[in-house]
RNA sequence: GGGGGUUUAGCUCAGCUGGGAGAGCAUCUGCCUUACAAGCAGAGGGUCAUAGGUUCGAGCCCUAUAGUCCCCACCA
């Protein structure tokens, strides 16, 4: 039996258990068709906030519904190394016992760095299965897992020995705090408001100066060059000339270059090859000495004379007042620009010249691009292709190592002797292929945590090696993920599984909104604006959760959200509970019979016919990821079709004598309930498991059971509708003359209509009428109100209730409509252009109602006349 | 600077190959009718941002404009 009340706490974990316990979730290859999914694994210490609720949510959905379908499912659930985050978290905690990670050494550290994954790691997954997600949690992975170790070292040390993978000097962004480069990616320009500093270079020849504006003074001790336009008259027959640096003293040299634009500032602009990427170009072009002079603890360095030691923002001032004293300072204006901040701790970025490891791009992109292009590989909705093929088309390098210890170390090897350098998938290669020394070292860099995630889609299913599972669930079905990592992520997988797999990694890329608060503001820690996705299990419970998330949901679209909408959802799921719940009390001890050899009334036609159209358009629309739609269509179904009116209809056989009526009734009922429970499941699983198990027949879990198919019950054509059409225009009428719901009385009907006059006890009680009497003429013994329908004329007696001016004017005002109803066709159907070009099946339906409202106007017609008399 | 989203009822949003403007919430009226008052029945409320265009027909397609949000690149 059902709990009197829906209270999901009372029974969501212990499905959840149930379904574990019975390795509901686990798969093996067979012979049946694959349907895969590889979970964007979240950070291993991280905590699950709302959109990892969402993104996890739209992938147990496709899950569940295709395992229903049918298919051998399998969704890999991971979770990632978070290299960086958790490398500052241990340095921090090492901080707290008055150590450095350079003190315990990089042994010691990896050890903590293993205790921490396996103390806190995996408590997301605990967060996880809390939204009732169906992964294969005996295949959970974790970049750093011996297996997809081996398979980073595998695709690294492939790439290097076809030169794919290549050490290069390059500026790159540079974290002062984190103390590593960090990618483009990561690097995130923030507006600040700040100065821009006019500087005086003297020329060496003291025949005047040259005017710089700046925003970084400090970098000016790593000065090597200032750059004029070529074609800037102003200067071009001073190019060449030496320049005095101020506060260092040393000549400079101005240079022309076409990188420093005429019309922009001062026209003229410093180069500082050290400490900007479009200065260290200029520098290449024009040799330029490259002079450091910010050190990687964001401290001026010894370049810098008196402001050494000084921290590059904080030493500003000092150097504008000394300017100043100089004389070099023209003046200082407020300025607003963009400045390059790191993405995880905030901290200005520098620019900076470094040696690091990259990958060639060019021609792994073309593929991946090709891909797409060709059709291969599908996003919806497809306007993120743009951006995707816009970011491969202009691809640069990939910066790949990362100065930090955590995480999959470089497989470089350099050799003592004789400076050989090779790659190896030994870890502790220890002689050189080519002088066979044994004093070998390994590099000291890491890859970035990318790399690993690259290879997801085929490393979690045993890459390297050649597994059964590999060839059977690879390449996968669906990626559901963010369009804020379709660059760093995706793309990068695409090429991965393109080039080791020879296949790309899935067919469909599914873009889900970002989740922001009821404002629009994207929720963060930060703001404090984040809504935890377990406080709203307890209050509102799991399903509700997820249908919140779910509906009214457009894919890509971002989605506001607050907890009212868990509110919402629950009432509805408050509802459906309460339906089933009377539909399992009325069934109770029935006969379970095939509906096809049964005698169906109308209403029942017209619900299954209702419910045939529902399964059409939910598996179509689930097909497309359209899953808002299919929340609104199967929600529509449940209450405005089933709930409010077969639920009611029913009643009438529930209550009645006729026993085969009754029969029936319950079996469609029955019928019904059991195929939106199956509907529902993948949207709202424990609730819909909860009730299916108190169905008198029932698989042994919903999980399990088959997917609704449409066209299974034949012969469902009927014409319900026009009752449904008769009762509403009843309630109408009742409503405008403001009759109270709680009054009652019989309801005459003059009809000629089968339809009609077999659905009396219907039209009584979802008339509000004590008995539904059919009458041979017009009654005219008692003050009445007459509703007309297609089928049948109401006589409702309203006695004193009645007043014969308002009745006109509702019969005229009725008239009115149906006479704009006919011109409109009218119009149409001789509209030469809409004859000739519409479709033919929607010129009959036009043909239709306009013959079915001439015969209504008639009988409308004959009524006003009646009631002139 | 380049690209994209979005603009529909008071609010939040659907409206997927162009064929009579929809839902939920909120508001108003009536009702505790034996699944549900977390409910039922009824109602009001929209120049579908603006201006053009294509079409027999436009919320939907095209062009411009405006508001708003986001992404990419980054200029001293």
């Amino acid at each position: 039996m059902l709990d009197k009340n829906y209270e999901p706490q009372n029974f969501e974990k212990d499905i959840y258990k149930t379904w574990l316990d019975n390795n509901y979730f686990t798969t093996q290859p067979d012979e049946r068709e694959s349907y895969t999914i590889v979970m964007p694994p979240p950070n291993v210490t991280g905590k699950a906030h709302i959109g990892h609720a969402l993104n996890n949510t739209i992938q147990d959905i496709l899950i569940r519904t295709k395992r229903m379908q049918g298919y051998n499912t399998l969704w890999v659930p991971g979770t990632d190394h978070a290299a960086i985050a958790t490398e500052e978290v241990l340095v921090r905690a090492l901080k707290k016992e008055g150590l450095t990670k350079e003190g315990v050494g990089r042994e010691e550290f990896l050890k903590r760095g293993w205790n921490w994954y396996k103390q806190y790691g995996n408590i997301i997954c605990d967060q996880l299965k809390a939204l009732g997600i169906s992964c294969d949690w005996s295949r959970l992975a974790f970049t750093m897992d011996d297996n997809l170790c081996r398979a980073v070292k595998h695709v690294f040390v492939d790439y290097f020995n076809r030169g794919l993978i290549y050490k290069g000097t390059r500026v790159v962004n540079y974290c002062p705090n984190c103390r590593t480069s960090i990618s483009d990616n990561e690097n995130v320009y923030k507006e600040q408001h700040t100065n821009l500093w006019h500087i005086k270079y003297p020329f060496a020849d003291s025949s005047g100066f040259v005017t710089v504006a700046t925003t970084r003074p400090e970098t000016i001790f790593g000065d090597t060059a200032v750059a004029v336009n070529p074609n800037d008259k102003r200067y071009k027959d001073k190019i060449g000339k030496d320049l005095i640096l101020p506060l260092v003293g040393k000549k400079i040299k101005l240079i022309g270059d076409e990188y420093c634009e005429m019309g922009f500032g001062t026209g003229a602009v410093k180069i500082t090859p050290a400490h900007d990427p479009n200065d260290y170009n200029v520098g290449l072009r024009h040799n330029l000495e490259i002079v450091a002079c910010i050190g990687d603890d964001g401290k001026l360095n010894e370049n810098a004379g008196q402001f050494a030691g000084m921290d590059r923002i904080e030493a500003r001032k000092a150097i504008e007042e000394e300017l100043k004293k100089q004389g070099y300072l023209v003046k200082v204006e407020k300025y607003k620009n963009q400045v390059g901040t790191c993405d995880r701790c905030g901290t200005i970025t520098e620019p900076k010249i470094s040696t690091q490891w990259f990958v060639k791009m060019k021609d792994l992109a073309r593929p991946a691009i090709e891909a797409v292009k060709k059709g291969e590989l599908k996003f919806y909705p497809k306007r993120f292709e743009k951006g995707y093929l816009n970011w491969l088309e202009n691809i640069q390098d990939w910066c790949i190592s990362r100065q930090i210890w955590l995480g999959h170390r470089i497989p470089v090897f350099y050799c003592g002797d004789c400076g050989n350098m090779f790659a190896s998938e030994d870890e502790h290669a220890s002689t050189c292929p080519k002088c066979g020394s044994h004093k070998i070292e390994q590099d000291k860099d890491v890859l970035d945590t990318w790399f690993s995630s690259a290879l997801w889609p085929f490393s979690t299913l045993g890459y390297p090696d050649k597994t059964e599972d590999l060839k059977y669930y690879y390449p996968t079905s669906t990626l559901v993920t963010a369009q804020d990592i379709i660059t760093f992520w995706v793309s990068k997988m695409v090429f991965s599984g393109i080039e080791f797999m020879g296949e790309i990694p899935f067919k469909d890329v599914v873009i889900n909104g970002i989740v922001r608060d009821a404002k629009g503001v994207k929720m963060s820690k930060h703001l404090g604006n984040g809504i935890d996705p377990l406080d709203v299990i307890a209050e509102y419970g799991t399903d509700a959760l997820r249908l919140s998330l779910v509906s009214g949901m457009s894919m890509g679209t971002d989605v506001k959200y607050s907890t009212d909408k868990a509110k919402e959802a629950k009432i509805f799921i408050n509802k459906l509970f309460n339906a089933s719940k009377f539909v399992l009390q009325n069934i109770e001890s029935m006969k379970i019979e095939n509906l096809n050899e049964l005698s169906l009334a109308e209403k029942d036609k017209w619900i299954l016919a209702e419910l045939d159209s529902l399964i059409k358009n939910v598996t179509k629309s689930t097909e497309k990821y359209a899953l808002g739609v299919v929340i609104g269509a199967l929600q529509e179904f449940t209450i405005a079709k089933f709930c409010d009116w077969y639920v009611e209809l029913a009643k009438v056989d529930l209550y009645g004598e006729n026993a085969e009526r009754k029969h029936v009734v319950q079996n469609v009922l029955y019928y019904a309930l059991d195929k939106i429970l199956k509907l529902f499941h993948p949207f709202i699983p424990f609730i819909t498991e909860k009730i299916y198990q108190e169905l008198p027949v029932h698989d042994e879990t919903i999980m399990l059971s088959a997917y609704p198919k449409a066209g299974e019950v034949k012969n469902l054509k009927n014409n319900f509708i026009k009752v449904i059409e008769l009762i509403k225009a009843i309630r109408n009428a009742r409503s405008e003359f403001n009759v109270p719901d709680n009054k009652r009385t019989n309801l005459f009907v003059l009809t000629n209509d089968k339809l009609a006059e077999k659905n009396l006890k219907e039209i009584a009680k979802l008339g509000f009428g004590l008995d539904a009497i059919l009458v041979k003429n017009e009654k005219t013994d008692e003050k009445c109100v007459k509703v007309i329908s297609e089928i049948a004329s109401i006589f409702i007696p309203m006695g004193e209730l009645v007043d014969n001016e308002k009745e006109l004017e509702r019969i005229n005002k009725e008239l009115k409509a149906v006479e704009f109803e006919i011109t409109r066709s009218e119009k149409m159907l001789s509209n030469a252009g809409f004859m000739a070009k519409a479709p033919e099946a929607l010129v009959s339906a036009e043909r239709a109602k306009l013959e079915k409202n001439k015969a209504l106007y008639e009988k409308l017609k004959n009524d006003l006349a009646g009631m002139k008399n």
